[in-house]
This record gives structure tokens, C-alpha cells and sequence, in this order.
DNA sequence: ATTAGGG
DNA sequence: CCCTAAT
């Protein structure tokens, strides 16, 4: 019953022919009409003497009764008879490989037939069969189908049929979890393995195969084989599949062949230990090698794996080595790269992979282990086993090919023991997984990722199979990465790792890039959301600081380039820079309406940001910073104050220059005329002007700011102080009328002597512009000074200047961006 | 080897 | 933390 079925889905599924080899069609081409109709029964029968042919021993096979009938059962139902397989008519459409290589002839020299492989705890001694097949599996026959029986290598056997898992040689494009896992098995026994593998085997390339003989396998894989680029469609095929087959259909994938007896079990366990710590010891080969035994382990012990049935077609000139060959890359491939396998405890999925087993419920001492289950479920990405091969040679090796509609099953048998491996929690469980492994647990072994060389694909799969170990971060890492991102900024995660976490192995840059990722994340959530170490808030502020003032200038960057503003173009790149803002903040964003625009400010040609701010709703809106220029008249105050304004532009902050006294204003036009020498006005009262003309600006003053523009002040109350206090008025009291207005965040100095100064000449036309009396403003600019001062020596050259002033103030809007709060002058 | 993102 | 694509 089951070859029948087997038939039929073969028929279904695949127009075998399509893929036959060119030689393999020619040569067979007669066979084809034998097949076509009785085909069914014929192909198995072939298949099957050749199975039972080859294998003489069948104390092994059984057959999968399980659910495995059912199933059958049900894809009979599912698939009628009456869709014949083999037709040719059907070949082309399930021909993958477009029939460029392809002969219609192929089809008849191929025996279909199904095969259920069985991996078993036998202790028979498989070696010679490994030998020549290169693996311990024994294909045979029974009840019509082809069984394999996995030879487990008993402790006894180690010598002998180490090499059943062998099957590096496999399909170009073989190599995954479950091989190596194999290997992983096999490793230990090195000794043996590498003494008893047949050369010939692991030598032996796919092509030689399918050569010898004139041999075509077909494995029938993937659908995504033949239906050649449509992995969209592949995956449907696969989902539907599922669908009408999952309940009872269950597909059992068994990972590891490797059967342990019980005396083996030891090995296991030693192995797992070594494989524990193999990760830094991949090398270790000896299954004597050094054993890190480390902490628990929970040694899993599958009883039973069922595998999906496997369908091969060979012709029956095959050799036996090639159909054991085939078979074994068959299983492979279909091990490897088809499924994946999913965990389930207890009736539930275990989707998480980055969970410990300890976490997952799965320990030593837990008592349901027996409910622990894997599900074998297509993998939506697994590579082409074929793939490697170029597409018009695919024919000529074996092929084989799953169809949606086909599965391979494996079966364990009761006394194999599987060990998971680093897969083992590594895939968990597809939307649609529906297969399920039965397997019952009575030992532990934790899943070690298997360290062998054979293949190099296996090798990067094994590295990659472990988990690295969950560090937390500390608040003192923490506060590192924050002050290291602080400084250097978010994209420079090798720099932040160097400068912060040099010394800390374990972290990577991308440890660190993915730590700030989940900080900014952490820090937009509410309180009640995090979880784990809570940090700071402060920090957590910082982070947020930080992360809008990047998110900004990482914006700015690339809005750069194009400086020119360009009414044309003026809307998509906001629009750009929209988007992306929204993207790097990741929250909300609006524009601030536009503040009123004061008309004191010198530069009106800064189009591309004054008028809009963002902030992130969580607050991290960095706010510019006021910067004061100061210095006797001809310093080069002006001069610097627009450099730097284009400076700060340029590099993406918004910016605005002002002068006091801002003559604009009604305060503004009496103070102009003052000064015009046009009216005569008590020294208090023009003080108190000026201080006036200032506080009129305040509030704006702060509105910029906060929005994110950054000011360049031209003279301000240190000015009105330092003058009026040389005019003969009490410094405190000059001060007073001062205090509460914006401290700056940086006063520039521009120190430069009267007397150079006066040398600059224009001086004469105002009142104040005499030598004596710059020097003594320039004595009470001196004691106004304090930290937030930064003198320039005015006497450089303009670009010195320009150069050292950049530098001072970049650093200052950095950090009034990254949170610097405003204060007031003179106040407290 | 790094960076940037998505999972 | 992992995995990948893109540099």
C-alpha cells in the first residue's frame, strides 16, 4: 500500500522524466512506456528487488506503521489514482531545468519507487556497507518499499560504521544542520571514520555518480527545483501542501542518524560536553579529544523520527553502492536543506530560538522531557540542493527532487537516539509546520554544534550554530556606550567600541550598535515597558539626546549636498528629509509653526532650516546654541560672527545671527540714533536702553533656541556692561539690569589690543571709538570673563581665527543639542 | 572588515 | 543576539 501511494504522489508530483539526464534518456528512453502505466507497481517492485538485492539483512526495516500510513492513506485520497505520473505530457511543465538538459528518454530508465529510511540503534556492524556506500544506511526492502536502515554505530561498532554519517560527497549543494550533525556524530569516531570511509566515497563527487552507470537519481526536492524562480510560489506550494496534510500527515524529519546505544550514550554525553566547549575547540577531533564538560546538560534521546518519504528513481542497472549513495544524498539533502526543524514542549511551540533550553523548560530534572516534540517543517528559504550545480548539468547527477506533495520520511527506530544539535533550537517551527517528530527524551545532551572539516559549508554553519551568551549590559556599560555615542555619534560603532569598550571582548560593534538600537528603544517606552536592569533616566535621557541630535545631523548630511536651495526642488527634499527623519527617530515628527521672523536678524538666506523644527515626542529635541561674540570694536567680530554662521550652516545647524544692539526695534532706533551722536542721553538711561533692546529679544531669543537654532550673537550684555562700566557706571549696577536675560552658552572673545585695534582703522565715526577708551572696556571685558568664556586672539590671521572658533563652537552646539540646559546670566 | 537594518 | 545585504 504504501509503494502504491507512493506511486501515485510520484506520478503527481513529478513528471519524473522531465529532469532525466540527457544520457539517461537516451539510453532508457524505452523504459518510459513500461513505466508509464503500470509503472506504479513496477517501479517499486524495481525498486525494491533492487533494494532487497542489495540488502541482504533486513532485520532492520520496518516498516513506519505509525502515522506514516495514515498519511499515506490520506494523500491517496488527496491524489487520485488517476493523475498519472510519468506522463510525459506532464514533464515539461515539472521539468525545473527547462529540458535544455533533459531527455524525454530519462524518464524510462528510472525506477520510482519509495523509500523509508529508517535509522535504527541496531548494533549491527554496518562496516562493510559503509565502506562502499560511505555511510552505514542499508537500504531494503520491505513491504514493498525500500527501507534504510541507519546503522547506528554501537559502541562496538565505532570501528566499523563510523562512517555512516559520512556524506560530505553529497550533492554540491548539500550541507546543512543535519549533516552536520552527522558529522558531528561521526567526529568523535574520527578514528574510526576517517579509517574505515571508503575513499571512494568521500571522494567521490556527485557527478561521478550519476555517472557511473548512467545512473539518474532523481531526488526530488524542493519544489522550488523545478519551479525554477518562483520561490513565492514554491513556498505556497509548500504551505498548501501543509494545509491538507498536516493533520495526518505528519512528517518526520530525523536529524541525526546516528543511533546510540545505550553504552553509547556515554559518548554522547561526553560529546555534548565537548561540544560545549567546542566552540573554541573546533578543531579537537578525538573522540578522546579534551571534554569541557560544563554545566548541565539535558541529554535528549529521540526514540523514533520519522522522516518523509523519500522517492528515488534509479535505474535498475544502477549499482547498489549508487543507489545507497543516492539515497544517502537523497536523505541528506532532504535533511539538510529542506526542512527545518521546530520544538515544540509540551504541546506548544518554542518559537523563540535565542531562549535557552533552561528557559524553554527544558533542564536535567524536568520531568517533561517526553513532552517535548520536533516538527519537521519546510524551510521556505533552504538553498537549491541543486543549485551548486550548473542548471544543465543537474540531470547528471543525482537529483533529487521533493515536490510539495512528497515528503521523505525517515524513521528512527526506537533505540536510535538523536541528538540534537546546534539546530536543535536553532529553527524553530514555521507558521506551517504540521509535521511532527515524536521523540521522547530520556537523556540530555545539549545541542553542540559538530566541528568537522569535511565541508566547509558545515564548518561556518557549525561556528554560527551556537548562540552567543546573553550578556546584559550593566548601566556602567551603559553609561559608556552613552558617552561614547555622545562623543563620537551614532554610525562610527567600531570607533565607540574602540574608545569605550576596547578591553570588553564580548562586546562587538555591533553589540554595541544593537545596544543603542534597544537604549533609544528603552528610552521611548514607558517605564512600565522595560524590562531588565532598569537604567537611568538620566541616561535614558542622554540616549535620547543623543539619538535626536545623530538622527539630525545624519539628516543634515546627506541633505548637504545639495546646499543651493532650489524652489524646484525645495519640497521633495523636505520631503526626503522627512522621511528619513521619521525613519532614524522612528516617532513622530511635526514642524513647529514658523516664530514670527524677526527682522533683526542679519542673514535671511538660511532657507533650508530655520524654519522648521523637529523633535522626537520623546522630548530629545536638541536645541542650538546661543553663542556670544565679543571684543572691541575692529576685532573682527562681524567678520567671524558671518563665517561662523556659514560654518554652522553648512555643517547642518540651523542658524541665525544676531547683533545687539538690534536696531530694528523702537529701543533699537533710539539707541541708533545715540549712537549717530544725534542725541544726548543720560549714560544710565542708554544703558538701560541697550539692556532694554535686549530683553526685548529674549523671549525670541529662547523661542530659537529651543527650536533648534543655534544663535551667533554679536555683542551683548557684556558689551553693554563693558562700556557703560567705562563710562564711569557702577559694574554691579551695569549688571543688574542683565541679569535673567540667556547666559550664553559660549562667549567668543576677540582679544585684541586698542591700539592693534585701532590700527584697523574706521574708527571716528562713533563716540566710543577712541583708543582710551577701548582700553578701558576692554579692562572690564576682562572682569566679566568667566568659564563659559572663550578668548580668540583677534590678532591671528582671519582663518586661524575662523579655524579656532569653529572648533570651540562646534563642540558647544554638540552639546547644547545633546541636552545642555539653557541658564541665565548673572542669576544666582 | 564595517555599517545599517530587519528579525 | 543573529543574519544579511551593501559597502
Amino acid at each position: 500500500m504504501v509503494s502504491h501511494k507512493c506511486v501515485e504522489e510520484f506520478s503527481l508530483q513529478f513528471p519524473a522524466n522531465a529532469r532525466a539526464p540527457r544520457s539517461a534518456r537516451k539510453k532508457r528512453s524505452f523504459k518510459k512506456e513500461e513505466i508509464t502505466e503500470n509503472d506504479k507497481t513496477c517501479a517499486i517492485d524495481l525498486l525494491a528487488t533492487v533494494a532487497e538485492n542489495l540488502l541482504s539483512e533486513t532485520g532492520s526495516s520496518h516498516m513506519s506503521i505509525d502515522k506514516p500510513v495514515e498519511d499515506h492513506c490520506l494523500v491517496k485520497e488527496e491524489f487520485p489514482v488517476e493523475d498519472k505520473p510519468l506522463k510525459p505530457a506532464t514533464l515539461p511543465e515539472f521539468n525545473p531545468y527547462q529540458g535544455s538538459s533533459m531527455s524525454p528518454c530519462g524518464f524510462s530508465s528510472v525506477i520510482s519507487g519509495k523509500v523509508e529510511i529508517e535509522a535504527e540503534g541496531f548494533s549491527h556492524s554496518g562496516g562493510i556497507d559503509s565502506c562502499q556506500a560511505g555511510q552505514d544506511l542499508k537500504p531494503s526492502v520491505d513491504g514493498g518499499a525500500v527501507v534504510l536502515d541507519a546503522r547506528p554505530n554501537g559502541v562496538g561498532s565505532l570501528g566499523g560504521s563510523s562512517s555512516r554519517t559520512k556524506v560530505p560527497s553529497m550533492g554540491a549543494g548539500v550541507s546543512l544542520g543535519a549533516l552536520d550533525d552527522v558529522h558531528m556524530f561521526s567526529r568523535d569516531d574520527d578514528e574510526n571514520f576517517s579509517g574505515y570511509i571508503c575513499p571512494r566515497v568521500t571522494k567521490k563527487s556527485p557527478r561521478s555518480v550519476p555517472r557511473v552507470g548512467d545512473r539518474r537519481i532523481r531526488k526530488i526536492l524542493a519544489s522550488r527545483h523545478w519551479k525554477g524562480g518562483s520561490r513565492h510560489s514554491e513556498a505556497k506550494s509548500w504551505r498548501n501542501y501543509y494545509l491538507h496534510h498536516q493533520r495526518s500527515y505528519p512528517i518526520k524529519k530525523r536529524k541525526y542518524f546516528d543511533h546510540i546505544s545505550d553504552s553509547v550514550s556515554d559518548d554522547y554525553r561526553l560529546r555534548s560536553k565537548m561540544q560545549r566547549g567546542s566552540r573554541a575547540v573546533s578543531t579537537m577531533k578525538g573522540p578522546g579529544a579534551s571534554f569541557v564538560s560544563s554545566d548541565s546538560h539535558v541529554r535528549l534521546r529521540i526514540k523514533s523520527f520519522r522522516v518523509p518519504e523519500l522517492f528515488v528513481e534509479i535505474p535498475e542497472t544502477a549499482t547498489v553502492g549508487s543507489l545507497k549513495r543516492m539515497v544517502m544524498e537523497a536523505v541528506s539533502t532532504l535533511l539538510s536543506d529542506g526542512h527545518r526543524v521546530g520544538l515544540m514542549v509540551q504541546g506548544k511551540k518554542v518559537r523563540d530560538d535565542n531562549k535557552t533550553l533552561h528557559q524553554t523548560g527544558i533542564s536535567q530534572d524536568n520531568t517533561h522531557l517526553d513532552s517535548l516534540d520536533f516538527s519537521l517543517e519546510p524551510s521556505s528559504e533552504a538553498p537549491h540542493l541543486l543549485s551548486s550545480n550548473p542548471s544543465g548539468h543537474v540531470c547528471e547527477e543525482l537529483s533529487m527532487c521533493r515536490t510539495s506533495d512528497m515528503d521523505t520520511l525517515f524513521k528512527t527506530e526506537p533505540d536510535l537516539a538523536l541528538f540534537p544539535s546546534g539546530s536543535f533550537d536553532k529553527e524553530t517551527a514555521a507558521d506551517d509546520s504540521k509535521a511532527l517528530v515524536h521523540a521522547a527524551l530520556t537523556e540530555l545532551s545539549p545541542p553542540q554544534p559538530p566541528r568537522h572539516k569535511s565541508n566547509k559549508q558545515q564548518q561556518q554553519q557549525q561556528q554560527t550554530a551556537q548562540r552567543r551568551m546573553r550578556r546584559p549590559f550593566s548601566v556602567t556599560e551603559v553609561e559608556a556606550l552613552v558617552q561614547a555615542v555622545e562623543k563620537l555619534g551614532t554610525g562610527r560603532w567600531r570607533d565607540v567600541k574602540h574608545s569605550a569598550f576596547e578591553d570588553a571582548d564580548h562586546r562587538t560593534y555591533v553589540d554595541l550598535k544593537d545596544k543603542w538600537k534597544t537604549l533609544v528603544h528603552t528610552a521611548k517606552i514607558s517605564p512600565q515597558q522595560r524590562r531588565g536592569e532598569p537604567v537611568p533616566q538620566e541616561l535614558l535621557n542622554r540616549v535620547l539626546n543623543a539619538h535626536g541630535y545623530w538622527s539630525q545631523q545624519h539628516m543634515e548630511t546627506l541633505a548637504l549636498p545639495k546646499p543651493d536651495y532650489n524652489p524646484a526642488t525645495f519640497h521633495t527634499t523636505w520631503t526626503n528629509l522627512l522621511l528619513m527623519f521619521r525613519t532614524s527617530i522612528g516617532s513622530s515628527f511635526r514642524a513647529l509653526a514658523l516664530p514670527p521672523r524677526s527682522f533683526n536678524y542679519l542673514s535671511s538666506s538660511s532657507v533650508r532650516m530655520e524654519n522648521l523644527t523637529f523633535f522626537s515626542e520623546a522630548g530629545a529635541k536638541p536645541r542650538g546654541a546661543l553663542i556670544v561674540v565679543e571684543g572691541l570694536d575692529r576685532s573682527g567680530k562681524s567678520t567671524q560672527c558671518a563665517k561662523l554662521r556659514s560654518f554652522l550652516e553648512s555643517s547642518g545647524h540651523p542658524t541665525e545671527l544676531w547683533r545687539f544692539p538690534d536696531r530694528e526695534t523702537s529701543v533699537g532706533q533710539m539707541i541708533s540714533a545715540y549712537l549717530s551722536n544725534k542725541s544726548q542721553l543720560d549714560d544710565r538711561t542708554i544703558h538701560l536702553l541697550f539692556s532694554a533692546n535686549r530683553w526685548e529679544k529674549r523671549s525670541l531669543m529662547e523661542e530659537k533656541l529651543k527650536g533648534g537654532t543655534t544663535l551667533i550673537v554679536d555683542r551683548y550684555s557684556y558689551s553693554g556692561v563693558a562700556f557703560s562700566s567705562a563710562k564711569g557706571l557702577g559694574i554691579e549696577w551695569c549688571k543688574a539690569p542683565e541679569v535673567g536675560l540667556l547666559a550664553p552658552d559660549s562667549v567668543l572673545y576677540l582679544d585684541i589690543s586698542p591700539e592693534r585695534a585701532a590700527e584697523r582703522g574706521g574708527y571716528g565715526d562713533e563716540r566710543y571709538e577712541r583708543v582710551d577708551f577701548q582700553k578701558k572696556v576692554s579692562e572690564f571685558y576682562q572682569t566679566l570673563r568667566d568659564s563659559s568664556w572663550k578668548i580668540i586672539d583677534a590678532g591671528d590671521s582671519m582663518e586661524e581665527v575662523e579655524k579656532k572658533i569653529q572648533q570651540v563652537v562646534l563642540d558647544k552646539v554638540k552639546e547644547c543639542a545633546l541636552g545642555k540646559s539653557l541658564s541665565l546670566l548673572w542669576s544666582s
